[in-house]
DNA sequence: TGTTACCGAATGAACGTTCAATTAGAAGAT
DNA sequence: ATCTTCTAATTGAACGTTCATTCGGTAACA
């Protein structure tokens, strides 16, 4: 398929991002094997010589987006700059991920649903939890945030990003660069130390 | 299986709690036919009888799922009531739904993420239709919420709440009323017109 | 010459669905 | 009540397909 891609990062790579890009159509189970040798451009066993199982390489493939996404959200993160300002900073970086690269967005949003994410609560990102969690967790100890369970953080947050981003998506008419701002104020007025 | 369950509701009904049940455990596609049958008691061809395939019975099961969350959701409902004291009464009757319900918690979240979902759009109950999405419209006419893309409301407000109801679920300790009641307040003061 | 990468046809298990046969139940006739 | 008839409900073995995985062999490369 792609050769540039596949010159430069290996079939690996390659099988990674062509089981994404099928997954965002067919979802997982629509998805089989053959189908993935055939759009990444190698043998079907050629997919086993790099990952034991389907299963494998789906669990492995979450840690793929997952720590790219953890890089994309931390980009051009300063810790010295307000508290206030890094939120928002991060918000926006999320969300332009997910509108630049919605198969991650799809993908990230049928795993954390599916029996693997259940069956594996352990697999995920090293970097996503060292540097975002981090992040997080700092705004709690540091009292920028409500005094609630930790756990509700995320996932409220990332529940009204998601929810932009798929109507972004879904229509093709783009939010401002005030929606999203207002979208983020949305989340920020929720969870923070009013 | 429950023979009363089944005496009292047919088998179309035992063959869909089956299924629910199922997939909570395994997910749609490690879900086989012959595994329902053998759940709700019946042979294989008698699921047949009630439903045209197994997208069919999955299509279906959402509706019947989704019915019975509106039901919940808008039990005790008073127009009479001040807007916000309603929406602190349908916020706490969802989260207690999530609790009471968790494998429809567990279905709900995997259907919307699914193919499914995304090839069948237009499928949905119209009862949570014509009552929730009504309840909310209300809200943003009369200026009870931020003047945002009314399809950012449902999300936000979701997103929250399920985060919590799966927190609680896997721990083994609940939540207070009071503790409930401040999730709902992240909610409220994120999408209140401030 | 040994090792790693790669190929793709073959394998065998799993699964959704079908269907011919059986039973249950309802409606009607006597 | 009893028998007859017709339809709907139910069964589960069998079918055909799909799919993940294997494996014997070939090429690349060190």
């Amino acid at each position: 398929m792609n050769v540039q891609l596949e010159d430069i990062s290996g079939k690996r790579e390659t099988v990674l991002n062509s089981t994404l890009a099928l997954i965002k159509e067919h979802g997982f189970h629509g998805t089989p094997m053959s189908m993935i040798a055939k759009h990444a451009g190698v043998a079907a066993g050629t997919i086993y010589h790099y990952f034991d199982s389907k299963e494998t390489l789906i669990l492995e493939l979450y840690i793929y987006v997952k720590d790219r996404l953890a890089m994309a959200i931390l980009a051009n993160d300063d810790a010295a700059m307000p508290y206030k300002d890094r939120f928002f900073n991060l918000m926006i970086n999320q969300f332009n991920f997910y509108i630049g690269n919605p198969d991650a967005l799809l993908f990230l949003e049928q795993y954390v649903n599916s029996p693997y994410a259940k069956n594996y609560p352990l697999n995920d990102s090293q970097i996503f939890i060292d540097k975002v969690h981090t992040f997080f967790n700092y705004g709690i100890e540091n009292a920028y945030f409500r005094n609630i369970d930790p756990r509700l953080l995320a996932p409220t947050v990332k529940g009204t990003l998601v929810a932009a981003a798929n109507i972004q998506l879904s229509q093709h008419t783009a939010f401002s660069d005030e929606d999203v701002i207002e979208i983020i104020n949305i989340v920020w007025d929720g969870i923070k130390r009013q």
